[in-house]
DNA sequence: CCTGGAGTTGTCCTA
DNA sequence: TTAGGACAACTCCAG
């Protein structure tokens, strides 16, 4: 008698061995498993950063699938051809996934499902990205949440799954399918400056997500509420990275931060609520995947943003050179480091947004290129939000103030003198090493005076208020 | 159906 | 010096 057929595991947003239930589902059944990563049209469009991210955690995940006696096939192609490719070489009879949630996900993952179930082979997907299904949020009248808050209400009493063990062993397929090299995929091709400049930055892999969340968890979250917004202080958990490959599950931080609330830790709660953000962002790419594309508020269409990324003043953004320290400041973390701050997102997006007027979409592509931690959901509804024109009573008038942020969030100018050196006598090694991160087209130096604001917050703001006065905001 | 409270992250002026 | 109110009107959501 032959054994059973071989289960194929397609791996994407879920480079964990711990809390998979696809990975358990197949281990439990005591079947011989192939995983697989495929580097398809989704993975080429990525940006540079999260491009070479990725290729560093699949690196790092497949160590860790080796050593539990397995390993990872790695295949170019659209996923339909190249599963069922796999099912021809390996006689697997299984499929299974963890679910994703963007538009392009769901549609192409619908479509492989119906066609492998049509040629009999089992497609079964498996939550473990989320807290809760989108589905399974509605509000009294059968809708989804378009605030976040009654949401948080609706969720934080709810029961979340225990999170499951890692196996310990993974059964190997008798013969392993031949798999492409990770080197020759060069997904750190458009990523000059991460190795030597960024690589320092990232935390990298499940283990090193884990002991973070440890650590976090019976430490600073004690201080999360006042802390997180501290952008020199490292006062929030920087799971993002993780979180986003999934490198580690929400669940997982869930009951931890849980854990840690119910020993009475003060900040926890305000934890759990960022979570429940980062479910939040994905409801609404569920339920509105035009978030993504276009205003969520079809009322700013009339609202004319500038939408040239070349002009000057987008360019001094991106290149950390506003003349406005917060903002440059920001922007140079990002370039150096893969991430921001998030009260430095909030300021460096009200400022291309509002004070320079020009279109949210250009900050989301940049952060897209930039950004290690780059979240689909997340990135498009916190662009939406800073610009007004997403899901939230944001009123028009809210235009943050840069000097009055940096006044109260960094008083003594910690955050901003790690990231400019032009003007300081001493300048740190962070603010210097952005000279050797950034293109040499780019023309800075440390030495340059420091320049004065392209765009001062008072004129900004008065221009922003009058721009929505008169398109009827 | 109607009602009423509420809405992550703010700023600025006035008394 | 500081605390409070104004700053649109609207949508969301629960009852």
């Amino acid at each position: 008698m032959s054994e059973a057929p071989p289960i194929l595991l397609w791996l994407r947003r879920d480079l964990r061995l711990s809390d998979h239930p696809a990975l358990s589902a197949a281990v439990a059944s005591g079947r011989r498993i192939v995983p697989v990563f495929i580097r398809d049209a989704e993975v080429d469009a990525l940006g540079a950063a999260p491009k070479w991210r990725l290729g560093l955690g699949v690196e790092k995940h497949r160590n860790a699938l080796e050593k539990c006696g397995s390993g990872l096939v790695l295949r170019t192609g659209t996923p339909l051809a190249c599963l069922q490719r796999l099912i021809e070489e390996t006689g697997a009879t299984s499929v299974y996934w963890s679910r994703l949630y963007d538009p392009v996900s769901i549609s192409r993952d619908r479509e492989i499902k119906e066609t492998l179930k049509a040629q009999g082979v089992e497609a079964r997907s498996f939550g473990g990205h989320l807290l809760f299904e989108p589905w399974s949020v509605e509000t009294k009248t059968g809708g989804f949440y378009r605030v976040y808050s009654p949401m948080w209400r609706a969720v934080k009493d709810r029961d979340v799954a225990t999170p499951l063990a890692a196996p310990v062993r993974i059964a190997p397929p008798e013969i392993w399918p031949k798999s492409e090299r990770l080197e020759e995929w060069s997904l750190d091709a458009a990523m000059a400056r991460g190795a030597t400049i960024v690589r320092p930055y990232l935390r990298l892999g499940e283990a090193a997500a884990q002991d973070r969340l440890a650590s976090f968890s019976n430490g600073a979250i004690s201080a999360y509420v006042a802390q997180r917004d501290i952008p020199s202080v490292d006062g929030t958990s920087g799971l993002s990275e993780n979180l986003t490959l999934g490198e580690i599950s929400p669940h997982q931080c869930w009951h931890a931060g849980m854990r840690a609330h119910l020993d009475g830790a003060a900040g926890a709660e305000t934890f759990l609520k960022e979570l429940v953000w980062r479910e939040f962002a994905y409801h609404l790419i569920y339920h509105t995947p035009h978030i993504a594309q276009r205003n969520w508020k079809p009322d700013w269409d009339r609202f004319a943003w500038n939408e040239d990324a070349g002009h000057p003043h987008v360019q001094a953004w991106m290149q950390g050179r506003t003349g406005i320290p917060f903002v440059d400041a920001g922007m140079r973390e990002l370039y150096v480091t893969g991430r921001m701050h998030n009260r430095a997102r909030m300021i460096v997006a009200s400022y291309l947004t509002k004070h320079l007027l020009s279109h949210w979409k250009i900050g989301l592509k940049w952060f897209e290129a930039c950004l290690v931690d780059w979240d689909p959901a997340s990135n498009a509804m916190g662009w939406q939000w800073s610009a007004g024109s997403g899901p939230d009573a944001t009123p028009y008038f809210r235009v943050f103030n840069p000097v009055t942020q940096l006044d109260k969030f960094d008083p003594v100018r910690q955050y901003t003198n790690r990231w400019i050196a032009e003007g300081q006598a001493a300048p740190s090694d962070t603010a210097l090493s952005y000279f050797n991160a950034i293109p040499k087209g780019w023309a800075l130096s440390p030495d340059m005076p420091y320049p004065s604001a392209i765009v001062s917050p008072q004129e900004g703001r008065q221009r922003a208020l009058s721009a929505y006065e008169t398109r009827g905001f």
